[in-house]
RNA sequence: GGUAGGUUACCCAAGUGGCCAACGGGGGCAGACUGUAAAUCUGCUGGCUUACGCCUUCGAUGGUUCGAAUCCAUCACCUACCA
């Protein structure tokens, strides 16, 4: 099986410029890849893990992968797939998330091989100092704007009278599609991966590279990952799962996977995972067998946890999932439960707020972030929602004492099934 | 520029003087059933309050009225038709 026919089970490829004459030119020799990353935020999510993954499932098969940062592009803002204009971000901040993102694109790729290590690349670099004359004379002659229209992202916006696009997202496609000629002309780079809303602007590129260099250019795309929904992947009721392990633990990333549907489990598997084709295979067929086992699940949250956050952290993720989930919390050691203290969202309360009457329960639960405000906490309480140390309580007017610290320290709090916070006395 | 219609909570959308914190749907949260899944059923879904109740909200600002999402005026934005 070849690396496109692999692709291809695993689900990844959704288009491709020229299939045939790209199988035969990776089969050929190694061949440099790209995939652009632009700083929208000071992290990337999931949603990025996809054209992470496919880089490095590249450069296993002997090809040269380049991560890109759009430190440029970004600047801009990509019309595609947005359906209102954006504000842009300011210099200070781009900088910010920029430094970031490059601290997230230096993992899961490998920068010291000898034979095809990943290069960290960032457009700004190259399109920074060339001027706005040049850039329209070299670049923006060989665009028509008839085509440029025709794109899907541009003419949706364009149909959508009420917001529009501007001058400046309109021309983002140009920006990288000169990104995708640079790295062919310095780079020999060959390929520009990416996700499927980046269609329009990777063949953007391959034309460009066709009119300028009149030589050949392959662009591949994959499929966005939703979820059995039709939605977009990566957003939870608390926003996006972030890679940066600040902005969302390892346990609540970790979590996050477990918690996959079942229809979804195996995609992720395939999609996600470097796992080979085998051992997916044998777990798809252990979930249809029984999804209750959740067997795969757990391979896919440990497969992915690890290669984003590290063995370590995903152990500390399993183990605090394993005493959370696993049954009941009265004979568990102290040493055990200082094992989900951090991992699980923790907060803190002065001890002094516990002593006597103590503090009520209702506001313990906004503190900890459980509940937005009072009369919802209250309104969790009686319908049942809530619980202190794994106990049902069923009264609004309930106080938080010292006589509920485990371990004279710790309220271990829940919300619903599978929200928690431990909050620490001090 | 003219004429007509519109702007309601996270989204869609009903409401055209008091019974409106505002029908219904979606989404979200929670409960039951399960398996930390899906489907289904049930409850909740502006804030404060033990409660009576109080406060903020129906594009903006003023006004009429005992009382306004609802009537009037001005402004802003949107849609359709005409120019």
């Amino acid at each position: 099986m070849n690396l496109l026919e692999e692709l291809q089970w695993r689900g990844l490829v959704q288009d491709c410029t020229d299939a045939a004459e790209l199988t035969k030119r990776l089969a050929a020799g190694p061949v440099t890849l790209y995939c652009g990353f632009d700083p929208t935020a000071d992290s990337l999510h999931v949603g990025h893990l996809m054209g992470q993954v496919m880089l490095r499932r590249f450069q296993l098969a002997g090809h040269h992968p380049l991560p890109l940062a759009g430190g440029a592009t970004g600047s801009i803002g990509d019309p595609s797939g947005k359906s209102s204009e954006r504000q842009l971000l300011t210099r200070d901040v781009l900088e910010h998330n920029v430094a970031c993102i490059k601290q997230q694109l230096s993992r899961i790729l490998d920068f010291e091989t000898k034979t095809n290590p990943a290069r960290l690349v960032d457009n700004a670099t190259w399109t920074a100092q060339i001027s706005f004359l040049d850039f329209l004379r070299d670049i923006g002659k060989h665009f028509s704007v008839n085509v440029m229209i025709a794109k899907e992202s541009v003419r949706a916006r364009m149909e959508d009278r009420e917001v529009g696009i501007s001058y400046t997202e309109f021309s983002y496609m140009l920006l990288q599609a000169h990104d995708f000629y640079h790295l062919r002309e310095k780079f020999n780079c060959e390929l520009q991966i990416g996700g499927s809303d980046q269609w329009g602007n990777i063949t953007a590129g391959t034309d460009l590279i066709r009119k300028k260099l009149g030589a050949p250019s392959f662009g591949l795309t994959f499929p966005l990952l939703t979820k059995a929904d039709g939605t977009k992947f990566g957003k939870t009721e608390s926003g996006a799962v972030w890679l940066d392990p600040k902005k969302t633990s390892p346990y609540r990333f970790y979590q996050f996977f477990i918690q996959a549907d079942d229809a979804m489990v195996v995609k992720y598997l395939k999609m996600l995972t470097l796992l080979p084709r085998e051992e997916i295979e044998a777990l798809e067929a252990k979930h249809t067998a029984n999804p209750g086992a959740r067997e795969a699940h757990r391979a896919l949250a440990k497969a992915v946890t690890t290669m984003v956050h590290g063995e370590h952290a995903t152990q500390e993720a399993m183990r605090a999932s394993e005493i959370l989930f696993g049954g009941e919390l009265a004979g568990v050691k102290e040493s055990t439960f200082n094992e989900i203290v951090g991992e699980v969202p923790t907060k803190e309360i002065e001890k002094a707020k516990l002593a006597g009457a103590g503090f009520p329960l209702v506001e313990l639960l906004v503190h900890s972030g459980l509940c937005p405000s009072k009369g919802q906490a209250r309104k969790d309480i009686e319908g049942g929602g809530v619980n202190i140390n794994n106990v049902r309580e069923a009264s609004a007017a309930r106080a938080v004492t010292t006589n509920d610290l485990l371990f004279g320290k710790h309220v271990l709090l829940r919300k619903g099934k599978k929200n928690y916070v431990v909050v620490t006395a001090k």
